[in-house]
DNA sequence: ACATTGTTTTGAATAAATCAAAACAACTGT
DNA sequence: ACAGTTGTTTTGATTTATTCAAAACAATGT
């Protein structure tokens, strides 16, 4: 590959170079051609899933500075056609990106820290899949999201209410 | 009351005024003054369940003109906390409300044509609001849509398939 | 009727995402 | 290694959905 930023193979970066070759070759996969952007938000995500277009920005910055917010939401568009990454919008979230593709997985959500993690479907699996009544739907999917307080705001929530 | 409208029960409207009183104790009993624009959105969304803050100021506006988008989006807050209208935002799509509270229904979405339809929670009730790992959670909700396509548009799509 | 409190209007601002054209870079075949 | 083609990114502007804030106004309790 011609990537700028090829350089970092002699600049010692022995670790991420390796990954780097694992994360062009899901580009690679995918049909997509491998730039400096996608293989910085590809790593970002891996780092970070459940982050929002803002926050992958942030992190793609550091590592390549110059690439544009709108370089991030083009990579992550092609990402999502391409199936490289699912695309999940929380009520009063902004969009989140995340790498595990192709389970139907779930997610909850924190009411109070809005922490994200995924959990498997409920009772082995998609038992949410089929609706009481489709009411002659084809129903091609099912988004469960989960609210409710993680651990560490529940013990925050516990200390106000104990501590007036 | 004394609403601005209140003509109307001169004007020969009779079932809207009936309606017009219903729709004022809801709001009367969810502790909220009873205005006009409160009146007229609470009937549009009694109509057109499921309808985003456009197409209810829309309605609202023929019923009562010189309404702003801003007090139907401010009526929605107001109902929304006062737990007389539910939100729901699936992904891709402003904000919906809909006159249905209380119960834990969800909604199946149709991809092409975005049209929304309440279902009640699979197998009797809420299996959903068990994940299969909470994670620690303190699970309060689970939100779940379905999406595929309505009855009209699978038509439609087998159209397009089979006449080339 | 009056005062209080809450609501609506008016006007502006914000956040998230998208569009479009020109500059640029990656892959293909040579 | 090289050039052409195609796809990607930059730059800059625009759109959509929603929220904020102050002043004008209206609904309820007395």
């Amino acid at each position: 590959m011609t990537v700028t930023g090829e350089s970092n193979h002699q600049a010692g970066l022995r670790l991420t170079a390796v990954d780097a070759e694992l994360l062009a070759d899901s580009i690679r996969s995918a049909g997509l051609k491998v730039t400096a952007p996608r293989l910085a938000v590809l790593r970002a995500l891996t780092e970070r899933p459940h982050s929002n277009a803002d926050a992958l920005f942030g992190a793609v910055r550091t590592e390549l500075p110059g690439t544009s917010l709108q370089a991030v939401y083009g990579v992550l568009t092609s990402f999502g056609t391409a199936g490289l990454v699912r695309k999940i919008e929380p009520a009063g979230s902004p969009a989140l990106f995340e790498r595990r593709v192709g389970d139907n997985h779930h997610h909850i959500v924190c009411t109070r820290c809005d922490v994200v993690h995924d959990v498997d479907c409920a009772v082995g699996h998609a038992p949410c899949l089929t609706p009481a009544d489709a009411l002659g739907f084809d129903v091609r999917a099912a988004e469960v999201i989960y609210w409710g307080l993680c651990s560490s705001c529940q013990a925050a929530e516990h200390l106000n209410t104990t501590n007036p």
